[in-house]
DNA sequence: GGATTATACTTGTATTATGCAAGTACTCTA
DNA sequence: TAGAGTACTTGCATAATACAAGTATAATCC
């Protein structure tokens, strides 16, 4: 399959045929989680990226309206768009399923706890400390 | 990269090595919207997944606790473990997303203003159905 | 302002995943 | 137990990914 040609209007086929891959989401729990901006602290993370990779998503997500570009070369950095930050309830919710089922997850119980509990305060608080 | 290596013990890592791919979450929607339940129903969704991505991603649901598989060749069918009942945020979220952000969704307004809403609730109906 | 250096990529090649067409195997029904 | 429907497998062409290496752009130093 050519990944830009549309399979079917479904919502979610829309969504995964944007986000339906390993890499994508990842860079946005970097932006919204670690702060992350440039190229390089999104290579840097743990899983290990390789460039091309990286830089074909980033090409893609700005192209889809998820993230804007500012500045190029070395002063480049990316931040989301009001269509990226919507991702945020996306994210908690594949975060929540994997910290649930994943036996060996780094992932704080307190911190699901509060995913779990308090969801839409924290989509707030996330989205108001990337928009401010 | 080998699919079935580890990256990270990241809950949103893990959820995305498990999910992240186009077709596996379209046979969780299949099942949960649509009720499907044997391999030649999913098959015939409008995407049109091929065969032998249909066979390996059930392989690895079922083999990833997601689905239960019952009866054998023309008996077979499949259903939703509580593991992957728990998907059914995530694809709620997805659905949400997509829905928002495709001019050409065809998603009634009214369905997604309802998950929107009364999302828990939705999950709740959702579950048991699947599960009564 | 030209050399240096850090950052942001691109390119090439091998490996892996996907798409498509065709064929095989299981199992229910009569 | 023969036939048909359902559930797959196999083979091959194309596309995506991983890895190593190279190039381009922009800030910094002299």
């Amino acid at each position: 399959m050519k990944r830009q040609d549309r399979r079917s209007r479904c919502p979610l086929n829309f969504s995964l045929q944007v986000l339906g891959d390993t890499w994508t989401l990842l860079v946005i729990r970097d932006i919204v989680f670690a702060g992350k901006r440039t190229y390089t602290e999104f290579l840097k993370s743990e899983e290990g990226i390789s460039t091309n990779i990286l830089a074909d998503r980033l090409r893609r997500m700005v192209t889809g309206g998820i993230l804007r570009k500012e500045g190029r070369g070395r002063t480049a950095h990316y931040s989301l768009t009001p269509k990226g930050l919507d991702l945020i309830p996306v994210v908690l919710a594949l975060i929540e399923w994997g910290a649930t089922h994943d036996p060996e997850t780094a992932a704080p119980a307190s911190v699901i706890e509060r995913i779990r509990t308090h969801r839409d305060e924290v989509v707030r608080e996330l989205r108001e400390r990337l928009e401010g």
